[in-house]
DNA sequence: TCTGGGGTCCTAGGACCC
DNA sequence: TCTGGGGTCCTAGGACCC
């Protein structure tokens, strides 16, 4: 039985920020969604002043000038480079490291020379030594144990260690009793109300909960989740960092969009991100998923939303085929005088772009466009992106979500990098 | 036309995660 | 005025086959 560990990064956006700007050192730091619409990371500061997760920024405004908090949209290159980093250094400690996502990691542990708890230790000191990013553990003996080691490894009680150890650990039943339903991995709101409803409030309960009706109650899913609480691992570790079933790109709108040739715009754009990104993985999509929707908070006149799939018979990566594709499928669920808010799509099934099935009449004309697609990536790697797109695409529609509170791209962009004077 | 059991594959939708 | 985006897995049900 080997010791699993679990890793994240604390307050891991808000952190990244830090690194970088020494000013907002000892402030109140949160960072927030696309669009600048609700708080979606905050440094322990923001979090004492009562700033909680996904708060709308307009709600919680006032309290952060009060507190001369600093406020930045978010940065996702920067955070994805600094995830890189944390990750690769991970590898120096074990070669088993499942990157679960941007700010965490599972590592098994075994076999290992020092024992546990200096392990964690030396991690911690190196992750921060190197990255500047604080980082917290919790290690047991199933994915599951680890989760809840690792969020009571963030309480008070142990955060100046930053690690628990519950690794075969006469603590755990003590811990599982004090650890409620709703704070369990994998227990989302719904299925926390089945059990409760049925008396189970604690995470102990839950592992004592008799199998088959844990099972009937909540599927296989909920089933694994209380047989790894006793220590059975069910749940595999993945170290393939397996390639991408679905690559999703979606918008809120920085105001509503009613008119067929904007929101056409709009999902032609994301089109263009996403099969970049699908591309940079080496793979085709042989379908996609259209969807848009009115203001669910505001559903005036009414509200209306809406999605379809488009499925061909051949797998592509190429821009021209896909579009055909999305325009279809929008035309069959957009509808006039509409107040659109939101947008996007999901290129499905995907699969490796080399080796696609020969095509009976015009393969000789994919593969060209195929290879057309590659170097159209390629200039706009080296060039910045869209500097080479289809006319049909604006990446100035007036749908444009804003983002004013950027900052720099100090990693990943040469004319953005830390100035020190 | 109806009748049966057993199997696969696909998709939509639900639930959960960070 | 102002409420994110990108993923995964599981199941039920339909269509189809023998």
């Amino acid at each position: 039985m080997s010791a699993i560990a679990l890793l994240d990064c604390n307050n891991f956006y808000a952190s990244c920020e830090r690194v970088f700007d020494a000013s907002v050192k000892n402030k109140p730091v949160v960072i927030l969604s696309n669009n600048d619409g609700c708080v979606i990371s905050r440094s322990e500061e923001a979090k004492q002043i009562g700033v909680t997760m996904g708060a709308p920024l307009f709600k919680v405004e006032a309290l952060l000038d009060e507190n001369e908090a600093e406020i930045f949209s978010s940065n996702y290159p920067l955070y994805g480079d600094m995830s890189g980093r944390v990750m690769n250094l991970l590898q120096n400690f074990t070669p088993e490291v499942e990157i679960y996502s941007i700010d965490e990691a599972f590592m098994n542990l075994e076999p290992r020379k020092k024992s546990l708890d200096h392990l964690a230790e030396s991690i911690r000191e190196k992750m921060y030594k190197w990255t500047g990013i604080p980082v917290s553990i919790g290690i047991a003996e199933t994915k599951v144990l680890a989760k809840v080691a690792n969020k009571r490894a963030k309480k008070v009680e142990f955060r100046e260690k930053g690690f628990l150890n519950l690794y075969r650990s006469e603590k755990i039943e003590a811990i599982l009793k004090d650890t409620l339903i709703d704070d369990l991995w994998g227990i989302g709101y719904r299925s926390a109300l089945k059990l409760k409803a049925n008396n189970i409030l604690t995470a102990w309960a839950f592992r004592e909960m008799d199998s088959r009706f844990a099972r009937r109650l909540l599927t296989v899913t909920g089933a694994r989740i209380a047989l790894e609480l006793r220590g059975i691992k069910c749940l595999p570790f993945d170290l393939s960092s397996a390639k991408k079933h679905s690559v999703t790109c979606s918008r809120s709108f920085g105001q509503t969009v009613s008119e067929y040739s904007e929101i056409k715009e709009a999902i032609l754009y994301f089109l263009t991100r996403a099969s970049e990104k699908m591309r940079s993985q080496n793979l085709a999509a042989q379908s996609i998923n259209v969807f848009i929707a009115t203001d669910r908070f505001r559903p005036v006149p009414s509200f209306y939303s809406n999605t379809a799939t488009y499925s061909a018979n051949y797998a592509t990566d190429s821009n021209r085929e896909i579009q055909d594709w999305a325009i279809q499928t929008l035309e069959r669920i957009y509808k006039p005088y509409y107040e659109y808010r939101k947008a996007g799509i999901i290129l499905n099934g995907l699969v490796p772009a080399e080796n696609l099935t020969k095509r009976m009449f015009d393969d000789a004309h994919f593969e060209k466009q195929h290879k057309l697609m590659k170097a159209i990536d390629e200039v706009n790697k080296k060039f910045g992106k869209d500097t080479v797109r289809f006319a049909n695409v604006n990446p100035h529609g007036s749908w444009k979500m804003k983002q004013t509170r950027k900052s720099q791209s100090y990693t990943t962009n040469w004319n953005e990098l830390l100035r020190v004077s």
